[in-house]
DNA sequence: GCATACATTGACCCATGGGTCAGTTTATAA
DNA sequence: TTATAAACTGACCCATGGGTCAATGTATGC
């Protein structure tokens, strides 16, 4: 069988329990000993699964940004024009999945360990790309090239800013606050059309649905 | 002497270092020891100023804010009205003495810091309301209060936003972007007037300005 | 039953780094 | 010149935490 990838299964659990760890803890909190405490199995363990603290960090790394990226799938699937692709996006970024202060604290711990690491910062421009081609294209058809790419890096800015503000939660950040400034910010090229008011509604609605399905709280 | 605080300036000298250094190595690689060379001093003499690494840090924090709050000071003290003090603080944050990457980490290493001690909150909290208040008082003046408050928010959103991925070092986030993204936002409320279009231009020059006088230089 | 491979662990190792301390140098004031 | 206080240091202590290892389960295939 090649090289038995060490039952992925197992991987992924202590993958998610660092990202827990990070979230709690921060970076300097989170200790193998804790990761192995918090997926209740001994550091050694941990280890064998793996080989450096790392490599676990980095898992934990790709392990919350997939989250996200299911999130943004899955309402990318429902999509079905350029309004609705922009808003899935926007709200898959604020899905009461991860939009929450200690996942938020975990993103930032990652974010200033990325300098100084090439794994991670290889990682984090994986993520960067996606998200930009993700909100281009529809804004493209939106509008002119030059205004598709501009909109596209401030409405990331204001993702990364409502983002930290969430981690560090300063000025009590929720997402109806978020949803007004990215409204704010979409005003600024875009009239509000009977297209774009409508997908926010249904994306707004997806996402909402989806939560419910998977019996998560939402109480916006 | 009642107490002698310990040499102000000596103080304000390791709480450079210390800042410095968490510029280049991040938050896990500031020690003492690298602190205290970066000082050209020994590790004891640190702990001399500083009781614990903790207080140190927190010096740090301080002292990277500090620097930033000159800035906006030193352009609020040429502003004559509410666009111009708008512009100042918008400048300030992007002037090229700290929209540079290796700051921006060292903010970036601080902030993921913030949530797992009392102390950097409470200084966090009183930056973020400064910031708050240097926009939302200007901006009263130039549309209703709704809107100053909203536009404020998603402001601070895109300054956190650009500062987080000029950390990153993602997609070359250089001032010029910044701004355009700055510009964008402020076109949702309100129009090219000519004196918003004077106060950019006046706050750009006058930041540019001091940065010559004081030999910085400065590519844009 | 037995062999093999993997899972899991406690015990251990050791480098790192924060913090202490006792002592030396240096500056200042009487 | 000398007393005093502050600045500064090398040497040391010790807790923490990443990483290794040999040993002990435990399942699977023959």
């Amino acid at each position: 069988m090649g090289r038995r990838p060490l039952s992925k299964i197992r991987r992924k659990e202590f993958a998610r329990a660092a990202h827990l760890c990070l979230a709690q803890h921060g970076l300097a909190g989170t200790t193998l000993a804790r990761v192995a405490e918090q997926a209740g199995v001994s550091k050694a363990s941990v280890l064998h699964y793996y080989r450096t603290k790392e490599d676990l960090l980095e898992a934990a790394l790709r392990h919350g940004n997939s989250t996200l990226r299911d999130e943004v799938s899955a309402l990318m699937r429902v999509a079905r024009d350029p309004w609705q692709r922009v808003y899935a996006v926007i709200e898959a970024n604020l899905s009461p999945r991860a939009f929450r202060p200690p996942i938020a604290q975990g993103w930032l711990a990652l974010s200033a360990a990325v300098p100084h690491n090439r794994q991670y910062q290889r990682i984090q421009t994986v993520i960067y790309a996606r998200t930009r081609s993700n909100l281009v294209g529809p804004l493209r058809s939106l509008s002119d090239a030059e205004t598709a790419e501009l909109m596209t890096d401030a409405l990331i800015s204001v993702i990364d800013g409502v983002w930290t503000r969430c981690g560090l939660s300063l000025g009590g950040m929720t997402a109806a606050e978020a949803r007004r400034q990215f409204e704010l910010l979409l005003d600024a090229r875009f009239a509000d059309s009977p297209e774009r008011h409508a997908a926010r509604r249904l994306m707004s609605e997806a996402c909402r649905a989806q939560m419910l399905a998977r019996g998560i709280p939402c109480e916006d």
